[in-house]
DNA sequence: GTCACCTCTGAAAGATATTTTCGGCGCGGT
DNA sequence: ACCGCGCCGAAAATATCTTTCAGAGGTGAC
């Protein structure tokens, strides 16, 4: 049976197709003007879009219909026809469950409560839209591949460089060999022992971060099994990925910057990571990480 | 605009579809023998006719697409793609009514999807929380006395290191002089050049680790304003703080290590610092925002 | 500044899906 | 057995969607 409400990024059948506004943000760099325009309107008012005609949303964003298509697979569905089906989905929910509907963004005199209430709004935003367009696929590749990997390399700069050091902290607990690395040039030294059945990560939300593409090309060429962790699932550093995991990208505003909403995607899906090769290699994992407990508890004052 | 949803009794146009089993039991009498095949096979899988055709429906049902459009207007759509399209929203409400039945504890066998979903969920469920349980008054003399401090000093150690490294990267971001420390001998040596109108902030989950409490007493005595971020407020470190920001603590499970919701919870409560400093510092902190923007982009490959 | 190149875009042709038409077929009545 | 009536599906007609292609517009090199 065709699959219709499956996220595009093709993941498994039980995703709910919420996530389209924040799909529409992750996509919207690879898209052209025209195409953006399209995806703008029909994230703005799916109901509606929903009752036209390929024709009828081309002269409404004023482009033409094969324009529209091409947003429509851009967006991860076979044509038009598609598209226009999960947008009735999608507005059956909306009709159903109603929206929150807060202004997220945080402005210059918004008191302290506010923006409290306002980043957690928008922190539980972001890991339900990365949820929601995580691969299961791919993730169950790169948990295996990590889970039977002799050794494990991260790297990650700026603060991504944070995420690829927790990650690197939760998967030592279990007994894995892993490094994280945030030097470019040790990255790449480094990367040059890599070979088959090791796995190397990159975690950059731009997707063309050049200090860590760089390593995880070497990686790439020397027979290591490569994952990407990005919100750019077109960019320059999937080119050499096994494995593409794809962060979503919320908006930014001028208090907000990107770095923030892309931290709290990446730290969910090195979670999942984490938790997948803990699953996987159970039998080690559980007494490592209890024993990791003990040795702390001396730190701890009475 | 054309209506898709309202019920083909022509009532008025907020009913809900899931009357359809109903409808087709009403009108079966008004059918002939291949259009009740047609109605009924609609009324079991909504969802899977979602997915054919007028052709593909007429195949299943044994019959020709004139009867399956003749179906579709005696259910009161103007013809087969309007049905279609009732049909996806209806599957998409079917999906989303089920799933929130998560055991939000992760088993060693559950499959990646579930192990997605319930991180997800748990996370989300960690951020309300704290929201819920920050003291936005403590927050805001905190917020206060960064935006005016000489200089910040945080002290974490752990995963809380992790989380005092995002913010010190944050502050120094805006302008301020901050900086962390994960070792606990140069966090002392440190604390002691500070003074009144310094801060000092310790971050620790269980409010007991010495290594970072020791930092803070020094930075205390010395006449720092002193905050702890911490999920004890009852624990030692906070007997040396003059502001408690404090984080919620989800349970721990086997296989979902503490670390993990106090870390986001950490980070909740970071953010919310930040941007309060931001906020106050607004017309510094937006042109360095800005300018460590601007200093990035050479470093992304196009 | 100009040229070559490359990408984006929409018009129109081509393919599919939906709707309509129309004649055949079965069924009940005479 | 024959007639009339209405259901049914094949195929034509139409609408909708998809693909192709060539021109517009912009970009970088020289």
């Amino acid at each position: 049976m065709k699959e219709i409400f499956g996220s595009a990024s093709g993941s498994s059948g039980s995703t709910p197709p919420a996530a389209l506004a924040a799909k529409v943000r992750t996509l919207a760099p690879s898209m052209t003007r025209s195409m953006q325009r399209v995806a703008e309107t029909v994230a703005a008012d799916p109901a509606g879009c929903a009752a036209l005609t390929v024709t009828g949303l081309a002269e409404l964003t004023g482009t033409s219909e094969a324009t529209v298509v091409r947003t429509a697979r851009i967006l991860g569905y076979p044509g038009y026809r598609d598209l226009r089906l999960a947008l009735a989905g999608l507005a059956a929910q909306q009709q159903s469950g109603r929206a929150p509907a807060l202004t997220t963004d945080i402005a210059v005199d918004d008191p302290i409560a506010d923006v409290v209430a306002k980043l957690a709004y928008d922190e539980q935003q972001t890991l339900a839209d990365t949820a929601a367009g995580l691969d299961t696929v791919q993730l169950g590749a790169a948990v295996t591949a990590l889970a039977a990997a002799r050794r494990a390399d991260v790297y990650g700069v700026g603060a991504s460089g944070l995420v690829a050091q927790d990650l690197t902290q939760k998967l030592l607990r279990i007994g894995l060999i892993a490094h994280a690395h945030s030097d470019p040039h040790l990255a790449v030294t480094n990367a040059v022992q890599l070979k088959a059945g090791d796995v190397a990560i990159a975690i950059t939300h731009s997707g063309s971060t050049g200090d860590v593409i760089e390593p995880l090309r070497v990686a790439f060429e020397h027979g290591a099994t490569t994952v990407a962790i990005t919100g750019r699932p077109d960019g320059p550093v999937t080119q050499y990925a096994d494995h593409i995991l794809t962060t979503s990208t919320a908006r930014e505003s001028e208090l907000r910057p990107a770095a923030m909403s892309s931290r709290t995607s990446q730290l969910l899906v090195v979670d999942c990571l984490f938790i997948g090769v803990a699953q996987r290699t159970y039998e080690q994992a559980a007494p490592a990480l209890s024993a990791s407990y003990e040795a702390l508890a001396h730190r701890h004052r009475r």
